[in-house]
Parts: C-alpha cells; structure tokens; sequence
RNA sequence: GCUCCCAUCGUCUAGAGGCCUAGGACACGUCCCUUUCACGGACGCGACACCGGUUCAAAUCCGGUUGGGAGUACCA
C-alpha cells in the first residue's frame, strides 16, 4: 500500500503556522515511507474563505518548501482538489442521497430560532447541548415531500444513540472510547447544499486515496463522527492519528493575540524556510539521533510518526531566533546579499516618505532608517533625561504614557500619527493643568507635562535618537508593540541606579 | 456544565522498569575570548505535579487526586 497523507487547510485569512507544522509531519511521513504528499483547500465555508487567502497558502508552503505531490495548482490524479470545486460536481450531495437513501441520514427542518432557543434551554438546565433530534420523527414521505416543496432543511447524521465508539490512535497509550449517546446528530449538508467539514473531508479523505489523515488534536472529538461516516459510506477508514496543538504561553491553543502565526508575517520578518521548519520539527518531536539542527529533507529518512508527543507544545520564538541565527550565518555571500535586499525592501516604500527629507544620500537611509528596523535600541541614559527634568520625573512620565498606551492598544485604539497626536497631545494636555485646589506636589507635576519636554523625552524612548521624523509618525511607524517595549525599557532603565 | 485528551528544568525535549545522584537545546547568571557588540567556549541555575499501588527495583506500568488543554456551530 503506498501511504497517501494531505492537510487540508482553509483559505481564511493569513496561512497558519499550525499549517505548517501538520504540513512538515505529513511532508517527512511521506517521504519517510515513499508516499505521496496532497494539498486540498477545504472552503466550504462560503464566507470566510478567499482565493486570495487559497493563493497565499500555495506560496507559503513552496516557501517552505514543502512541496506537495498533488493539489490545486500542481494537478494530479485525483482532483478537482478545491472543495468547492467538487461540489460543483455534485460529489458530496451524493454521498448525502445515499445516507439519506439507506436511512442513515434524514433531513432536519429545525430553524436557527428552533436550534438556539433549545440551545439556551439546555445550557439553562445544565444539560449537554445537543440537537434534540425531533426531525428524526418525520416519515420519509413528509420529508420527502417538505424537500420537495422547497423547504429549507439540512441533512443530519443519524447518529447511534448508544453503545460506544473505540478507536486506537497510535500516539496515545490508551484507546480513545467515547459515548454515543454523548454525540450530537452533525450536519452534514448545511442549507444552502453545501457539505460541513465532516462529510467532505471524509468523502474526499476516500476519493482521494488518503491512508494516513494525520491531523491536530482539536479533531479528536469529532472522530467517531468521522469513522462513522466511513463505515455507513461504505469506505475503507483511513489510519487517524492525532498531534498536539501549538500552543501560546500560557498553553492556550495558538493564537493571533498571542503570537504571530501567520507565515507571511515569518516570510517578511526575515525568517529563513530552514529556521523555521528546524524549529517546528522540534516542537512535539526530536531527531533520533540527538541533533538540534537539521533540514526538513534530513529529517524525513528517519522520521518515526510514533516518536510523535501529542502534549502540545508551547510557541517559543527566543528559540526560533536562535535557529535562525544558526541559519543565517551559514549563509553564503549571495544569499546574504538577498536576504539584506529583501530586508530592506520589506518597509523601504513605507519609510522613505517619512525619511526622505533629512537625506542627502543614498546611504543615509541606513543611518536613519535605524530606529525601524531594529527590534530594540539604546538610548544614552543622558539623553533620556531632557532639559527641565530628573531622572525620576523622566521615569515617572514615561511609565504614565505606557500605561496610557497600553490603554489605547486594549481599547483596539487606532495606530497612526493622527491617532496617537490626539491620544498623546490629549494625555499631556490633561495632566499640564494646574488645578487651584492642587497639592504642592500635584502643581508641581503638572509643570512636568509640557510638550516639548514630553516630545523630547518620547522621541529619545522610541527611536533611540534625538533626531527623527515628526514624532506621532515616526511612533506610528515604529509601531505599537515596539514603541510601547521601548518605553518601558527606558523607564526601567531610569530606574536602576549606576555609579 | 458535559465529554475527551495530556502531564520530565521557565520553554522545547532525551528517557519505552535497573545504564538516571535524570541527558541535551533555548532562556537566564558568572567567567573566558574580544577596543565594543555579536559569535564561540567554560561553568552555573534548574524538572520527573501529588498520593497510593504493582515490583527486588518506577520518571518509566496501574488507580486516584490536582493541574492544563481541546471539543461541545448550518467554522474548519
């Protein structure tokens, strides 16, 4: 048998790091074992998938360089490999008729009103919440007819309502047993005629000649829906197997918030391919033979799906860093020199507008330009105490304006220089005031919260410099995280005391 | 709430009953190299979640507790 693996992403939004990772252990299987590698796009979610999105997936993984043996721009056997493709073929409206058909499906006329008051019901009462199945009542010929009538309905699954579902998945000690009777009657086609994840990805799983679906954890519980669509299709199951997720330091299942995990964002950064599938192929797992730097091509030969750890392990860019230094400094001459261009190029359109006016040369941009591109800086500690202050008044304004900052970014507040003009201009205003009913001490620092000092102050902070582009754009092009990171190290930095 | 999964240094992991006074890597600290910074090198800090059981012997097997995660959609 020769092994068949895919993933089988969704064109929302940016490509997923998690992608990758499922993407890079299902690339090593298949080469490990001399199989084939598929990419499908599942985008039977009609508003949230793009090809944009479709198209920045395919560029991602070549990126990577996980190539991929069959898939939507590369052809093969067993397409169309767009979902939406194939239910313009009418595929999966077929695997429904014939559950319908062996009555192992039947249609639900529920409304979402319907759905979600029983829902609340439920919740209310503290019971599980499931579909109550009422649809399942109806004769086949009212269903019949009602369809035929037009009426809007979905296709459930008739799910066994007891015994219990088993399933040994490799990676895990014992075998995973779940309750029927704890398991919902799925949709299978939605309303519009469209299949859920579920019915696809099993029918295509089948057509396409899967034999490994090996995929991240947060499908465990979905499983025996899986395996009984196979059985009740009449298919031979694909072997499952279950990874952990990646997860964000507080363990929490990956995410945007919390960390970058869009592969575009890796690509512009400067990440190099090798760095960062290095990286996540130690994530989960290790080379046998001890080594911490390797390709993904050196890993395939002795990559062992069993030497897989299914608790999910944390996302830990200190340690991409460091492997992609390892990386980068094995660079030749011109690939350094493009990977110099390519850094440059990243923000030079965006940053010359702002630059450009304080420039005489070409090389002046390297100078100036400084300040963005760099992941930190390092004011002199003199000039972080401008004229007018000391460096616990200094302190003390910069920890004010972080908080204020922070404030705005948990707000979702806007990030451009008109934004931060008001936001900032607004803070400093509001504190300059001196009250009559004031302290001493309150009149005191309100003397603190002029303009030009704060400028001053924020501008040496933010940009390391005491010379820079209008301040609100130069902190609006530096950036949020990063303006308000260097804030808080320079206050710190006020606060320690040197001889 | 209900169901399922998981559990070794802060983080990624090695370890599949004796080789473990638990090994490596990142991070962190000290030192060396170095005009500086980085790289490199040396040293250090630092974990088997807890409680029972099985066994001559448990990080490794079993049970429970605790903790964490995921799922619970006409999203995937």
């Amino acid at each position: 048998m020769t092994v068949r693996v895919r993933i089988a992403p969704s064109p929302t939004g940016d490509p997923h790091v998690g992608t990758a990772y499922i993407g890079l252990i299902n690339w090593c299987f298949a080469r490990r074992h001399g199989g084939k590698f598929i990419l499908r796009i599942e985008d039977t979610d009609r508003g949230r998938c793009s090809d944009a999105s479709a198209q920045a997936i395919y560029a991602s993984l070549k990126w990577l360089g996980l190539s991929y043996d069959e898939g939507p721009d590369v052809g093969g056997d067993h397409g169309p490999y767009v979902q939406s493709e194939r239910v313009a073929l009418g595929i999966y409206r077929k695997y429904a008729d014939q559950l319908l058909a062996q009555n192992d499906a039947y249609r639900c006329f529920c409304t979402a009103d319907d759905l979600s008051g029983m829902r609340e019901r439920q919740l209310a009462a503290k019971q599980p919440v499931m579909y109550d199945r009422r649809c399942r009542a109806l004769s086949a010929t009212e269903s019949a007819k009602r369809a035929e009538a037009g009426e809007t309905h979905v296709v459930r699954m008739k799910a066994p309502t007891e015994g219990a579902s088993t399933y040994n998945d490799r990676l895990r000690r014992q075998p995973v047993v779940k309750q029927w009777a704890e398991i919902d009657d799925q949709v299978l086609l939605k309303s519009d005629g469209w299949p859920t994840y579920h019915l696809a990805a099993v029918v295509d799983d089948h057509l396409m000649g899967i034999t490994h679906v090996i995929r991240a954890e947060e499908w465990l519980n979905s499983l025996p829906k899986h395996l009984w669509l196979n059985q009740h299709l009449g298919f031979t199951a694909p072997e499952y197997v279950h990874v952990g997720l990646l997860r964000n330091a507080d363990k929490s299942k990956i995410s945007k918030r919390k960390n970058p995990t869009s592969l575009l964002w890796y690509r512009r950064q400067g990440y190099l391919p090798d760095a960062l599938l290095n990286f996540l192929a130690l994530l989960g797992h290790s080379h046998p033979d001890g080594r911490e730097k390797f390709t993904a091509a050196e890993l395939a030969p002795v990559f062992d799906l069993d030497r897989i750890n299914v608790a999910g392990p944390v996302f830990d860019l200190a340690k991409l860093k460091h492997l992609q230094g390892l990386w980068f400094r094995e660079l030749g001459p011109d690939q350094l020199k493009a990977e110099i261009h390519r850094a440059v190029d990243a923000r030079v359109d965006e940053l010359l507008p702002l630059l450009r006016e304080r420039m005489v040369f070409g090389g002046d941009y390297l100078l100036q330009s400084a300040p963005f591109y760099a992941e930190t800086v390092e004011p002199h500690l003199d000039d972080l105490v401008p004229k007018g202050l000391d460096r616990p008044q200094a302190k003390l304004i910069l920890e004010k304006l972080v908080r204020v900052l922070k404030d705005h970014a948990g707000a979702n507040g806007t990030w451009d220089a008109k934004a931060l003009e008001t936001l900032i201009g607004g803070a400093i205003d509001e504190r300059a005031v001196e009250k009559p009913e004031a302290t001493p001490a309150q009149l005191a620092e309100a003397r603190l919260w002029n303009r030009k000092t704060v400028f001053m102050l924020l501008r040496v902070a933010a940009s390391g410099r005491k010379e820079s582009p209008p301040l609100f754009e130069t902190l609006a092009a530096i950036g949020q995280v990063r303006v308000i990171e260097r804030l808080a190290a320079a206050a710190q930095r006020l606060g320690v005391l040197v001889k």
